[in-house]
RNA sequence: GGGGCAGUAGCUCAGCUGGUUAGAGCACACGCCUGAUAAGCGUGAGGUCGGGCGUUCAAGUCGCCCCUGCCCCA
């Protein structure tokens, strides 16, 4: 017995269970082992937050491909991975232990106040607090990854492995200490990555002021600069000119009839000035000046002189203030130029205690006001406005602005790697494409140093060593290596994977080699991007364990993340590997690198760059914009949303962010159904309302509706229909668009797919285990078995063909455009194959048989094609059909060998077939417009096509069309002639290449001509026409003959073909078409009785006199159609019922 | 402010290296079929291909400018 397929919740519970009892997975890897590998490497998601549909996307991208590779041959292992390290994880600790709350002081110091012990322990509990939700998710969508040997980025193996590659660069002499100039959040003390920044852009109002800077030579002169943040004008120790522009000393009006003089680009003046002087800014270089403030002196270097930067724009007054310790450009001119370094404003953020009173202690923001006031009171201040540009705040805390500060810290010299870093980057195979020179090309061009270490708690300790007494300065590549060294003060009794964290690790002291003194750690950790980009080797402890799996799995073959992570993962990754494996390197460890190729690409060879899950309106679905929905809407048809109260709602409804109505998209009459416990029955019906977005899955209710429910603070939303499941889902990412273009997910676009796909897939399953079961179909018996029948031999052509497309797409990581092809076919098999070969299963002859074993053949390579698409249809299907008990059968379709074409598909058949469908299409339109039933026969179609060569090949399927179409006959040619006129036109691409600019009048010439002379002139061997360079000869292939009904005839036609119809009757016909109405009216009857497919029947049958003569002639076939064991009949000219105006009456029963 | 991607039917999206009358699905309208049946199919209507300029015999497709959206960076 073949079963039929259940419904997708149920289907996937119990592939699920299968794959869990029987162990397929393990058994997939198990049974691979020792064959050639494809490289996956899982780039680790942070668990501390619930996962989306963002996440759904890449994971069932992931997982597609490592399907496929299994299936063709491939070993493939997958080992998760978890990202556990950084600030993000520490922010959420914070929050968790209310250091974040209003009022609650500096989070630091918090911290520092709680102990690092107790942080580090709470940041591991954070980070695995919805490891469930991960997991579940991950089996629910189909995600096949090793979950139980998974990496994690905090474990004292991966610590490790990361202490290697920053031994190795630092050993190298690639990790340096220097001051940089970051985006500093002084709240929170810490710098920020480029990434946390960017979150924290806002457009905001600033000063915008112009400052007198008196030249020390000449007072009555005054340099003009600009700057947004007075705030560092007292730091100033430089101005800044182009040394190409050219620069005036000028004359301008004050207010009060006086005048004052004034240094600037002249470009820039004002109007008015008077120009007294030029030079250009190169001569301007080392023109001493009075600063406006001398609150301290700076250190390392001169000071308050005039500088040429080569940065400095056209724009304002062309002269830069230059305040080294708040800038990036301006730190890097002052190193240049040694300038040196005024920092009046501290890392809290407040300015320092040796300033005047009136500033002293100021929030840097806040001293800006002060600051401008005491340069008007002294004549200072040139001009003052506001301007609105964008400026960063911190992203945690949005109150808090940002400032650039030059501070102490740890680089790693990628700038030294940029060549190669853009070889091994061109080597990528990047989906798509522009990706390699687009956005990360770009980023690589503009490489600056990694700035690595972080002033945090909760990271990969940087592990360097210095001595208290000498400075010597060592770093060390494992705890092994620490040991050796002498190193004392590991702590006991910690999890040994804490002990290499801080605050343990920073206990750990080594005995100097270099004098008697003691070294201790360094205080930072790493940038969290550092552990993720070590993964390829780290994974497996290399090179401290693990040495032959990573040789195995490097580089990767495949990976692939969403966009944002070019510069996040995609970034770290590839400029880690190409710093760390380099050719010694490679040779010390025994990996290939071939110096010819550079051994590129590393450590990916390609790389699926996923766009986003957006909303319907198109906006990155984020939790804090709240146009989110739960992927357990789509998975299970129920999620869970916090509630609060809104009095503005009607009782029955439920108000939910805009963008999250929209992506729910309910048909016109569908409502939620709303629970207060997960599983409940009943409940509300709710109408969605759309309001205002209310944050993180928040909705709300009428304040009595929730009180009736008793208060609750979360609720279930269940969905009125099946929930599509995890295999519509994986379709809608794979067959919608092409994965780097975002997609806009709705429920509405998931169930558009379902029916498209997996419905149509499923009729066609379920007809065929329908008459496979009445026949007793044996698939060992009549499997394989070969057939003549033209529909058959053209679905196995289509198959195979289809077989070939998606090998060569998945070959290339074209999904989409594999997922389409899939879609392609599976509307041939159902509404051709399946439609045209209906009453063929209905038999028990060879032809049924056939039949029955095309179909069975065709459904059981289609469950492996799509297996790595829809894998739990796919598995369903494949031990339905009782797969694993074919000659070679493996235990899950996902073991499968993946099928070969059988032979090369038949395209003339293909090509033959299409036209038979199109010409059915206009068969049909023009019953249509003869507004005759198709189940009343016509005498003939006529059949005219563009090309008549083409009428002979497709005799074999004129019967599908007069099946199709219900004409006794069909006719090409000569007869069909006197419908149709002839249309001609040249064929562009092959007559524009070689006409070039003639093209036009040799388009004029034929449009102008005899079409029909046309046609009998390329018929002849050659049509000439005439132009004015000379007379051309046109052969068949330049120009394309086309046809179209005459009018006044009811025909319709395409470019290739015209069909028309005989649309009279005669009683000849309507005796059959009252025949055909007849059986369908017993079929109603049937249905109505709801009878089985094989049950008989016992017809009585009273009518009028044309009904029973109609009756009589097509007996035989009225009972074989409606499997009537007996037709009685009877005159009646009075029964009640009517059947094309004649009387008619039926009794039906079971036989 | 810089860069990338995108803008095609009411909606969601295809459209290869420039070339015949720009396609599909959904929604809509009409109809059909029904031994896959609370499914299926057909037909129809619906588009200044964001706007402009240019290159070309020929532009949705190539180039430049502008507008809009998204993303990345500042």
């Amino acid at each position: 017995m073949f079963r039929e397929l259940p419904s997708p919740v149920a289907l996937e519970d119990e592939v699920l269970q299968f794959w869990d009892e029987a162990g397929i997975f393990k058994k997939c890897l198990d049974a691979s082992k020792g064959r050639p590998r494809f490289v996956f490497y899982e780039g680790p998601p942070t668990a501390n937050g619930t996962p989306h549909n963002g996440h759904v996307l890449t994971r069932v991208i992931k997982d597609l491909l490592p399907r496929y590779k299994t299936m063709r041959g491939f070993h493939v292992d997958r080992k998760a991975g978890w990202d556990t390290h950084g600030l993000p994880v520490e922010i959420e600790v914070e929050k968790e232990l209310g250091m974040r709350d209003a009022g609650a002081g500096n989070a630091r110091e918090a911290v520092l106040a709680y102990g690092l012990d107790n942080f580090a322990e709470k940041c591991i509990q954070s980070v695995f607090k919805y490891t469930h939700e991960w997991e579940t998710l991950t089996k629910r969508v189909g995600f096949w990854v090793d979950l139980d040997d998974a990496y994690v980025t905090y474990h004292r193996s991966y610590v490790e492995s990361v202490w290697w590659a920053l031994d190795q660069l630092h050993q190298r002499g690639l990790l340096y200490q220097g001051l940089k100039v970051v985006w500093w959040w002084p709240e929170g003390g810490t710098a920020l990555s480029s990434g946390e920044v960017g979150e924290g852009y806002r457009d905001v109002f600033d000063p915008s002021v112009t400052v007198r800077f008196p030249l020390l030579d000449r007072p009555d002169v005054s340099v003009l600069a600009w700057t947004t943040t007075p705030w560092t004008l007292p730091s100033n120790t430089a101005l800044a000119v182009n040394p190409k522009h050219t620069y005036a000393i000028a004359r301008i009006p004050t207010g009060d009839d006086s005048a004052e003089t004034i240094l600037m680009a002249e470009a820039l003046l004002p109007e008015g000035a008077e120009v007294l002087e030029r030079m250009t800014g190169a001569e301007l270089e080392g023109l001493r000046y009075s600063p406006p403030f001398r609150w301290a002196e700076p250190t390392g270097g001169e000071a308050h002189r005039i500088v040429c930067g080569a940065h400095v724009a056209l724009d304002q007054t062309g002269v830069v203030h230059t305040a080294p310790a708040y800038g990036e450009d301006d730190h890097k001119l002052a190193l240049e130029k040694g300038i040196g370094i005024l920092q009046l404003v501290g890392p809290d953020g407040r300015v320092v205690a040796t300033a005047p009173e009136w500033a002293r202690g100021l929030q840097f923001k806040a001293a800006d006001g002060p600051i401008m006031r005491d340069l008007k009171e002294r004549g200072l201040l040139f001009k003052q406005e506001q301007i609105k540009h964008s400026y960063p705040f911190s992203p945690r805390s949005k109150d808090d602005p940002l400032m650039q500060l030059a501070r102490p810290g740890w680089f790693i010299r990628t700038t030294a790697f940029k060549d190669e870093a853009l070889a091994n980057n061109a080597a990528v195979g990047w989906l798509p494409e522009h990706i390699r020179d687009g956005r990360f090309g770009d980023f690589l061009r503009n490489n600056v140093d990694w700035a690595l270490s972080r002033e945090r708690f909760w990271g990969t300790p940087l592990p360097i060593w210095t001595c208290g007494s000498c400075g010597a300065r060592q770093s060390f590549p494992s705890v092994a290596a620490l040991e050796a060294a002498g190193a004392t003060g590991f702590a006991e009794g910690v999890d040994r994977h804490l002990q290499v964290h801080k605050p343990w690790i920073d206990r750990v002291t080594v005995p100097c080699a270099a004098c008697s003194g003691t070294m201790s750690r360094v205080t930072e950790v790493i940038d969290c991007w550092f552990d993720s980009g070590c993964m390829p080797f780290a994974q497996f402890g290399f090179p401290h364990q693990g040495v032959e799996q990573f040789r195995e799995s490097f580089p990767a073959d495949f990976i692939s993340e969403a966009v944002d992570q070019t510069r996040g993962w995609f970034y770290s990754l590839l400029m880690i590997s190409t710093m760390l494996f380099d050719a010694e390197t490679c040779a010390a460890h025994g990996l290939p690198f071939d110096a010819e190729a550079r051994g590129l690409p590393r450590p990916y060879r390609n790389c699926v760059v996923l766009g986003h899950v957006c909303d319907m309106e198109g906006k990155k679905e984020s939790k804090s914009s709240g146009n989110y929905t739960s992927p357990d809407l789509v998975l299970r048809g129920r999620m869970k949303m916090s509630v609060v109260a809104d009095p503005a709602l009607k009782p029955d409804e439920l108000g939910m962010g805009k963008a999250s109505v929209r992506s729910i998209d309910l048909g016109a009459k569908e409502r939620l159904r709303l629970t207060v416990g997960e599983l409940e029955a009943g409940g509300l019906h709710v109408t969605l309302k759309e309001g205002p977005s209310r944050g993180k899955e928040r909705v709300a209710l009428h304040p009595d509706t929730l009180a009736a429910l008793g208060n609750p603070s979360t609720i279930w939303l269940h969905a009125p229909f099946e929930p599509p499941g995890a295999d519509a889902f994986r379709w809608l990412f794979y067959a919608a668009n092409a994965p780097w273009t975002n997609t806009r997910l709705s429920l509405r676009a998931i169930r558009e797919g379902q029916r498209e796909f997996h419905l149509r897939l499923g009729n066609v399953f379920s007809f065929f285990s329908i008459y496979a079961n009445i026949a007793g179909f044996d698939p060992a018996l009549h499997a394989d078995r070969p057939s003549t029948q033209v529909l058959d031999r053209w679905i196995r052509s289509e198959r195979d063909a289809l077989i070939h497309t998606v090998t060569e797409q998945l070959d290339q990581y074209r999904i989409y455009e594999a997922a389409r092809a899939i879609s392609a076919f599976v509307d041939g098999l159902s509404n051709w194959y399946v439609r045209r070969s209906r009453d063929r299963f209905w038999g028990e002859g060879e032809d049924t048989l056939d039949a029955l074993s095309t179909l069975f053949g065709v459904l059981l390579d289609v469950s492996k094609v799509i297996a790595p698409f829809v894998p739990f249809m796919a598995e369903a299907m494949y031990l339905r059909l009782g797969g694993p008990g074919l000659v070679g059968g493996a235990e899950s379709v996902h073991m499968a060998a993946w099928p070969r074409p059988s032979a090369a598909p038949d395209l003339e058949l293909g090509a033959d077939m299409a036209l038979i469908r199109e010409l059915a299409s206009l068969g049909l339109a023009a019953r249509g417009q003869v507004g005759v039933r198709v189940r009343q026969p016509l005498r003939a179609a006529e059949v005219m096509l563009a090309d008549a060569s083409r009428a002979e090949r497709l005799a074999a399927l004129v019967p599908l069309l007069t099946d199709e179409l219900n004409v006794r006959e069909v006719h090409f040619g000569a007869e069909a002639a006197r419908f149709v006129d002839f249309r001609v036109k040249p064929n562009y691409p092959n007559l524009g290449k070689r006409l070039g600019k003639e093209m036009k009048a040799c388009a004029a010439a034929l449009q102008s001509a005899d079409p029909a002379a046309v046609r009998a002139g390329l018929l002849a061997g050659g049509y000439t026409v005439a132009l004015d360079s000379g007379p051309v000869t046109l052969s068949e292939d330049d120009v394309l003959v086309e046809v179209q009904p005459k009018e006044g005839f009811r025909a319709l036609g395409s470019a290739s073909a015209v069909v028309a119809l005989h649309a009279e009757l005669d009683d000849d016909l309507r005796e059959e078409g009252l025949a055909r109405e007849l059986v369908n009216r017993i079929a109603s009857v049937r249905k109505e009785l709801d009878l089985g497919y094989t049950d008989r029947i016992r017809v009585e049958l009273r009518g009028g006199a044309a009904v029973l003569r109609s009756a009589e002639r097509f007996g035989p076939r009225i009972r074989h159609d409606t499997l009537a064991t007996t037709l009685d009949l009877q005159l009646d000219e009075g029964a009640p019922a009517d059947l094309d105006g004649q009387p008619f009456a039926l009794t039906v029963e079971r036989a």
